[in-house]
RNA sequence: GGACGGGUGGGUGAGUGGCUAAAACCAGCAGACUGUAAAUCUGCCGCUCCUUGCGGGCUACGGAGGUUCGAAUCCUCCCCCGUCCA
């Protein structure tokens, strides 16, 4: 036995690609493809594409990026694809309404950020990194006709986006018909083997199939994730609704909000952003169940695994530690962020909050005081005329809200 | 091209001349209770000034003008969305 089998067995794979998976269509046609690719020796190509639209990745971002690293690690090639092209068009899915296409120098920023922070959970050298425009921007108006063809306006109408916004009366622009087509024919050009996305990618994926067999290629492999749901247990994860933790924020930062997750929430995210096998987590959860777990104790490896994967271990434990001290033992934290200011005349504390960035409006920080929502030094300041005294150099820590805290240098 | 309906605060959505900084609900924020969870309760939820008061000023109902003592509400023009017909 000298060859080294660079595929593990088919049973394998498919079970480790099925982990979390919400949807694979169609499962023979995987496993079929993995038979493929043991007997002749080549590598699936399995094709992840994005908008270079929010260079801010969140957790919810990761949930797909880390099955396209499960394809990896399997030894199969991983596309990343950039849909810088697309981007310019502006992708409908999952909106409400029709988004801003961005400018090419957008979208070039944005990949550049993008990719950075996709590398911190691919492997750099194992990925495959492509732009769409390479292929999309060479497309004459004759290709694109011919590319149109393919598909039926009704097929089209059937996306549920599309559907509801004409049942709502709300505006479909013609173009955004094109993005599917489009995205279709990204997996013609990459002859992409599998394509993966969130569930609310599934019509793309699908009319994805569709175009490649009606250009002679074999149909790729749709496979979805589920959609995270954002820290407010509601909606899916988003900057824009606020219920998102960032990777790259700070571990101190993303401990407070992945605590702050409901019990219940913290399975999918186990599940969906851990690396922890599903026999584990029902493990874990049959813990909590029976009692002899708390659910906060869990939560509370939930978070570290999670930190660690962005900032290592050793920051997800300072992390925690920090936690307990403020939160559990209600202590005054021993990392609070710094802010230096400069010695002065005493000041309104409502404006130096507004200062700060503690509060975005002077009425905003009006009510937090009156509140009782600010704290200098551990007591409460509820008077909205107190003044703060800069003085003469000294330090002391500014509290506002629940989650906020400075620790103020004067000098 | 024609006929008709519509555009209100972060969202949904009331409101047809003063009592409306604009109902209600959602979201959000703060406090209490906790495990910074959830649930619950209480309060807040445009900006700004101070004498922090059921206080003053400013800004706001697609845009610009106009009528009026007074406009989200009436008029004119414009922009945007949808429906039906072609």
């Amino acid at each position: 036995m000298t060859t080294k089998l660079p595929f593990k067995p088919v049973d394998e794979q498919l079970a480790y690609l099925r982990k979390g998976a919400a949807e694979i269509i169609r499962e023979e046609d995987l496993r079929a493809k993995i038979e493929g690719s043991l007997k002749t020796g080549k590598p699936l190509r399995v094709k992840l594409g994005v908008d270079p639209t929010a260079p801010d990745l969140h957790l919810g971002h990761t949930v797909v990026l880390r099955k396209l690293k499960h394809f990896q690690d399997l030894g199969h090639t991983a596309i990343f694809l950039v849909g810088d092209f697309t981007a310019m068009v502006g992708d409908p899915t999952g909106q409400s309404e029709t988004r801003p296409p961005l400018t090419r120098e957008q979208v070039d920023a944005n990949a550049k950020t993008y990719l950075e922070q996709v590398y911190k959970i691919l492997s750099r050298e194992n990925t495959e990194v492509r732009y769409n425009s390479e292929w999309l921007g060479k497309l004459s108006g004759h290709d694109m006709i011919r590319l149109c063809a393919r598909y039926r306006l009704a097929r089209m109408l059937e996306r549920e986006d599309f559907r509801s916004r004409l049942a709502g009366n709300l505006p479909i622009s013609v173009h955004e018909l094109l993005y599917p087509l489009l995205q279709a024919y990204d997996s013609v050009a990459l002859q992409a083997d599998i394509e993966l996305g969130a569930t609310e990618q599934k019509f793309n994926l699908l009319v994805g199939r569709e175009i490649q067999h009606a250009y002679g290629q074999p149909s790729q492999v749709a496979l979805t994730m589920p959609i995270l749901v954002g820290l407010d247990g509601q909606r899916k994860m988003s900057k824009s609704l606020g219920n998102y933790v960032g990777i790259t924020e700070a571990p101190s930062e993303m401990f407070g909000k992945l605590m702050s997750l409901s019990d219940a929430m913290m399975w999918p995210y186990f599940e969906l952003v851990t690396d922890r096998t599903p026999e584990q987590i029902a493990a874990l959860a049959a813990e909590v169940e029976s009692g002899a777990m708390h659910p906060m104790d869990v939560k509370m490896f939930l978070a570290k695994e999670i930190i660690a994967g962005f900032h290592g271990e050793a920051a997800a434990e300072k992390a925690a530690a920090e936690f307990q001290r403020v939160f559990r033992d209600r202590e005054a934290p021993v990392e609070a962020p710094q802010r230096k200011v400069p010695r002065g005349p005493a000041k309104r504390l409502t404006a130096f909050l507004v200062e700060l960035d503690l509060a975005p409006s002077r009425s905003e920080a009006d009510r937090l005081v009156k509140q009782g929502g600010v704290e200098v030094d551990g007591a409460r300041i509820s008077d909205v005329k107190h003044e703060v005294d800069l003085a003469m150099p000294r330090e002391f820590l500014l509290r506002a809200g629940k989650k906020k805290f400075l620790r103020i240098v004067v000098e």
